[in-house]
Formats: C-alpha cells, sequence, structure tokens
DNA sequence: GATGAATGAGGCTTCATTCAT
DNA sequence: CATGAATGAAGCCTCATTCAT
C-alpha cells in the first residue's frame, strides 16, 4: 500500500466512523420520538430509549447529556423543521394573504399528517418540564410568532392599512399560532381525524385570513 | 337537657364538624394549586402540600385519592369556573357578536389578571400526565368549545348565513380556544404582561369576530 | 379513661415514638460505622447499611440526609466523645505535664481499645472523600489542637517559660496529634497489637513530654 | 545502505520509540498526579486523565493496568523518593541528632513546597481506598519508620545510652513519621501557610530532638 | 379522623474497562 | 501502538403510598 492509498483507507474508514455515529445519534432520537409520543416523556425510561435503539444505556449516554437533553435536541429539531416550512411562506407574505393560506396548507396537509409524533412532542410532551425545555420552546414559539407578525406588518404597509394598536399585529401572530397548535391537538392526538385535516385546514385559513382582512381593512 | 335540645347539639356539632371538613379540603387544595404552579406538578412532592397545608401527608390521602386526583379536582374546578363565566355569554350570543366581544372581555380582563395559576394549570401542568388527566382536560376543552360552537351555529341561523362547510363551526370553536389559551400563556407565563391584558383582549377579540363575520358574510 | 388519663397516654406513646425514633437512628448510625470500617465508606452501599439496619432504604434516608451525611454524623459524634476525654485533661494540664500524661493515657488505653472502628473511621473513612466531610474533619482537628496549645500556653506561663517562636505551641500542639494518629494507625489498623497500646502510650507520652519540657526548659 | 547502517537505523528508531514511550509514560503520570491532587481520586475520571495527558483513553490503559495502578505508581514514586531524601540523612545519624535536623530541613523547606501535590497524593488521596493501595503506602511508611528506628538504635549504642522499652525506637520513629505527616497536611493542605514552613520546620524538629534526647538521656 | 414513620420499586446517571478498527 | 465508541453493572436517591397507633 502506497502512502497516498494509506491515507485515503484511513479517510475512508474515518469517513465510515462519521456516518455510523450520525447513524446512531439519529436512530436514538427518532427511538426517544416514538416512545416520548407514544408512552409519554416522563413513562418513558432510558432503558426502554436503550432498548429499542439497540445500545446500551451507556451508548444513549454517549450521545446525549441526559434524558432532557433528548428531549431538548428532538424539541429543537421540530422547531428547526417547522420554522422552514412555515416561515418561508410567511417570509413571502408580502403583498397577498395567499402566505397564510399556503403556510395553512403545508402546515395541516404536510406537517400534522406526516409527523403526527412531533405534533406531540412540542405541543404535549414538552409542555411544563423542566424551566430549560420551557425556555426552548418558547424560543421556537417567539422565532414563528416572529415571523408571522413580519408578515403582518410587511403586508399592512404594502396595503397601506393601519393597525388598531401597537400590538395588533403580535396579538394576531400569537394567536395564529394557538390556533394551529389546538387544531392539530384537537384533530390529531384528541381524536383521530387525520384524514379530515384538509377541509379543517381550509376552514382554518378562511377564518385566520377573515380576521387578518377586517382588522387591517383591507 | 331535652331530647330535641341533644339532637340539636349533635347536629349543631355535626355541622362544626362538617365546616371543618370542608374547610381543610379547600386549604389542601388551594395549596396544591399555589404549589402545582410555581415548582411545577411533577417537581411537587405530597410532603410538599401536607407542610403548607398544615397537616399531615395522612390527611392529605383521607381528603383525596392520590395525587392525580388532586391535580383533577382543580382541573375540573377550573373548567367548571371557566364554563361558568364563558359558558353563560356564549348562550346569549345569538343574534350579534356580541356575546363573543363580553367572553373574551371576561376571559382576559378578569379570569387572567385573578387567576394566573390557575392558567398555570390548566394549560401547562395538566399537559401531558396521565391519560386521566388528559380526559379531564379534554372533557373541559370539548364542553366549552361546544359552547362556542353551539353560539356560532345558532348565529348562523338567525343571520340566515350559511357555513363554507360541515364542520366550519366547530373549527372556528376550537381556533378561537386556541387563541384564548395561547394569548394567555404567551402574556401571562412567558411574558409577564399581565397589565396589557386589556388591549390585547380586544385585539384579540376583533380579530375573532372579523374572522367570524367574513367567514359566515355577516 | 379520665382526660388527663387520656393526655398522659398520648404523651406516653409519644415518649414511646420518641425512643423509638432515637433507636432507629442509632441502630442506623451503628450499622454504618461498623460497615464503614470494615469496608471501607465507598465500598459499603446504602443497601448493605439498610439490610444491616434491618429496615428499609428509604428509612435510612429518612433518618439522614444522604450518606454523605451518615459518614458526617460519624464523625461529629467521633470528633465530640474524644474532645471530651481528652481535652478535660489537656485544660486540667496547667502547672506540671500531667494533663498529658493522663491525656495519652486516656486515649491509647481507653478510647483507641475501645474504638477501633472510630479510629478507622476518623483517620481512614474520613481522609479525602468530599470538602464538606473534609472542613468537619479539619474543624475535630482544629478544636484538639487549640486544647493542646492552649495548655501548652498556660503552661508555660505558670512555669515562666518562654516559646522559642511565635509558633511554637501551635507546631507541637499538631506534632502531637499527628503523633496520636499515626501511631493508633499504625498499631490498631496497619498492625493488631492492641495488647501492647499501654506500653506505646508510655513511650509516646514520654516522647512528648522530653520534647516539651527541653522546648520550654522545664 | 550497509547492514551495519541499517541496524544502526533500526536502533536509533528503536532509541526513539522508547524514549516516546517514556516521555508518554510520564506525561499520563503526571497528569495523573495533577489531577488526583486538585480533584480527588475518586472524583477524577479516566477520561480526564486521558485529556489532559492529551491521549485517548485507550492509550491511558495500554501504560497502565487500571485507575488504581496509576495511584499506586505515583505513590511509590513519592515513597520512593522521600525514603531517598530523607533516608539518606537518618543513616547518616549516627553520633548526634544532625541527621535528624537535617532530614527535617529537608523535608519542611524542600519537599513540601517542591511538591504539594505529593503530600496531598500520598496523606489524602490514597487512603482508605483499595487494600492493594493501603499495602503500598504500608510499605512505605514502614521503610521510612525503619529508617527513623534504625538511626535512633544506632545512635542510642554510640551514645551508649538504653531505651526506656523495648519498642521505644519504633514508638519514637512511628512518632516523628507521624508528625512529619500532620504538619505537613495542616500547614500545607488544610492551611496555605507554605511561607512559614521553615519556622515550622525548626520547631518540629526541635520537639523531636528535645524528646529524643530526653528519652535516651543524652 | 389525624399522624408520620416506613416502605421499596423504579429511575437516572456514572465510569472503569474492553476491543474492533 | 493508538483510538474512542460501546458496554452494563452498580450506586444513589426520590417519592407516592400505606398503615399501625
Amino acid at each position: 500500500m502506497t502512502q497516498s492509498e494509506q491515507t485515503e483507507a484511513i479517510s475512508r474508514s474515518a469517513q465510515r466512523r462519521q456516518r455510523e455515529r450520525e447513524l446512531r445519534y439519529q436512530t436514538i432520537l427518532r427511538a426517544s420520538e416514538t416512545l416520548f409520543a407514544s408512552e409519554g416523556y416522563h413513562k418513558t425510561s432510558m432503558e426502554r430509549i436503550a432498548d429499542l435503539s439497540e445500545v446500551s444505556v451507556g451508548t444513549v449516554y454517549f450521545y446525549f447529556k441526559n434524558k432532557e437533553d433528548l428531549l431538548i435536541q428532538l424539541l429543537d429539531e421540530i422547531g428547526f423543521e417547522l420554522r422552514g416550512m412555515l416561515g418561508a411562506e410567511f417570509r413571502k407574505a408580502d403583498v397577498s394573504l395567499d402566505g397564510f393560506r399556503r403556510a395553512g396548507k403545508i402546515f395541516f396537509e404536510e406537517f400534522c399528517p406526516k409527523h403526527p409524533e412531533r405534533i406531540a412532542i412540542i405541543f404535549r410532551e414538552s409542555v411544563g418540564q423542566s424551566s430549560l425545555v420551557e425556555n426552548h420552546r418558547k424560543l421556537i414559539f417567539d422565532r414563528l410568532i416572529a415571523d408571522v407578525q413580519n408578515a403582518l406588518i410587511r403586508l399592512g404597509q404594502n396595503m397601506k392599512a393601519d393597525f388598531p394598536s401597537t400590538h395588533s399585529a403580535e396579538v394576531m401572530a400569537v394567536s395564529i399560532m394557538g390556533m394551529f397548535e389546538r387544531l392539530a391537538y384537537h384533530y390529531l392526538i384528541w381524536q383521530d381525524r387525520s384524514g379530515e385535516l384538509k377541509t379543517i385546514g381550509k376552514d382554518a385559513v378562511d377564518f385566520i385570513v377573515g380576521g387578518i382582512s377586517r382588522v387591517i381593512c383591507i
């Protein structure tokens, strides 16, 4: 074996190791997601997670600091994904309310049916745990709310419309997030009506769009 | 002492005993409320509740089946109170949207500032605990949603307006509850802007009323 | 049963409960002492302590905050006993060196043979554990050293003798404690020559008395 | 390349490898020393040692059998050094007590200020660990005690002086070691009065010399 | 009715050690 | 030789719940 061949071999084995690491990390995270969503965060023991991931408890602790860390990683991942999907649409909602329509469509027709467990985690399992978890949850909501709020403000400017009060846009943004949250919770977790999510989403969007256009008099 | 005097005496002492029982029950429930809201359901031990109530742990178990029962009693109490306050207004919302306005006013200007701990308990501490707790929570929301939904349907009938789809009214009702929930959470628990709750409530109500009137074309 | 009889009964049962509490506390502490001395602090698990005390683990935690607390209670107890035995003699050492002789006699002829486990705990098991334990250990030594130092200073004054330097007395006090410590460790823990402790004590005291009288020129 | 050149090359590379091995060994040992002394033996994990040594955990295990081995190597090293410094002086203490003076001077004025971590390891971290460690510790002390004891016996012979009892010399030797130990612990670990070690050492030596000369009537 | 000591299952976490690469 | 991921036993501790007094 020449030196360059050796270097290559090393780098190849290093790459594989890196891939395996990432794979293990993902396996454990996915197992946690499944268990947290189905059994609940508290009732899921670290041993169960290790079992489902087919690794030892020690390995779980090698990849994650502790149980809370597992929840936070999951939470951040979901927050990131959600923002990636919705934020983009909200940011495009400049001159018309179509952005809001598309964001609603994506949330109810794509995100919800595809990831009911993530809905359970962000809206149920991560609620009222530790202050650290709560901080992460707050941050996620704050960012989503900011996206919606900015969309509303830009919309108002472009439409040359005024908001009734200083924080109307903020209140509307918070309200919209609240609607999304409870609708998903209601029709996905409490009742299983995932089949109707399309029409539910439409109704919701109509309500939102109606509310917005009345408030800023479009 | 005549017999009737004796009976009276017995009944008087029985009454006093009854009063004392009720008092103890309330003391313990209030202590739980305080602790659950401030420290969190899981981090509150039965001993802490007993200490704050100035009784022994055994006594707590005499009045309540277990820790979960404590949370459920609290939850039901809050649900009952909320429904008493809001339901009445929604039920009166026959021909105009004023019922919605009044319900919002009551929630944001009366309930929220007076009972921030109850907001914490119903919207945070009781989330994702046991299935029993979740059932109670669901029941409370279902009833509130039904109140709103009925108000919307009656309104539609009186206004001779049609809903876009079969469950439009339900979706709107769920949405409105979601808005109330997150707004209270956002401005009371995450941020402390209880002073601005009046204008926040106004903005929220405007948004709701706007949405409704657009959807059912009033 | 008259009221006073009842009150008496209550007080009697309360007294018995108190006695039982004290008994349990002692049982657990004595079990810890035995195990810490024989197996070592780290190798003794809380479960072993519970087993030997014939109570459950929970009960051990009812009486003691944690494992460290167990060691500290033991340590303080030993420190208190030691000071009670030696300190009294040192304090009486005013005009002659007899107090030193008696203290040595008590330590080697009474304390050591009677409580070899306590020697193991104070001089071996409590060494280099946590900073909290170390602080307690330091306090115990500081007090014993202070007793010896004061004895030396008073002796010097009464004998109108001078110390070579400011901290001669302190150094001598520390030295004497060091001698006691290592002699006990050497002849009780490393070798089992408890039978010779009497002569060992005598030789040690001679050495001490010799050193003192030379230093302060008596 | 001639054969001898080749052999030389091999031997040179073997030498370098040998040097590197020794270097690694020392690096790891020094890291352990630092960590054991500052954080404590138990609180130091093998990973921390590997980190500070800038090698992997596996490498630590290549050079040392286990964690205990690390402590034992350190202990033996310190014991060897101590004996090298003090033993020589004691062995020279034939006809006068000057050897004792010089040994004290070396211990307090050279060893202590230069290696406070070694004081911490031999007198604190290695106490009450495993029986293996304890055996090494005992051996070290036994040898030092033997040196002192021999010095005393030879001194007695040369001075034609008698010891009060058979083991007077041994008791005195143990005592002297105990003094050294506790003085170092007291003024180096518990208090940081390393600046006063010179006078402390002098006072200690005076005390020792005083004690000896009284006991063997010089 | 009230007390509070006792229980013990169950959970989280640590870390020395191994071994395939 | 060096690496570092993987192991899993073992330990500490919590706390809801019970029950004899």
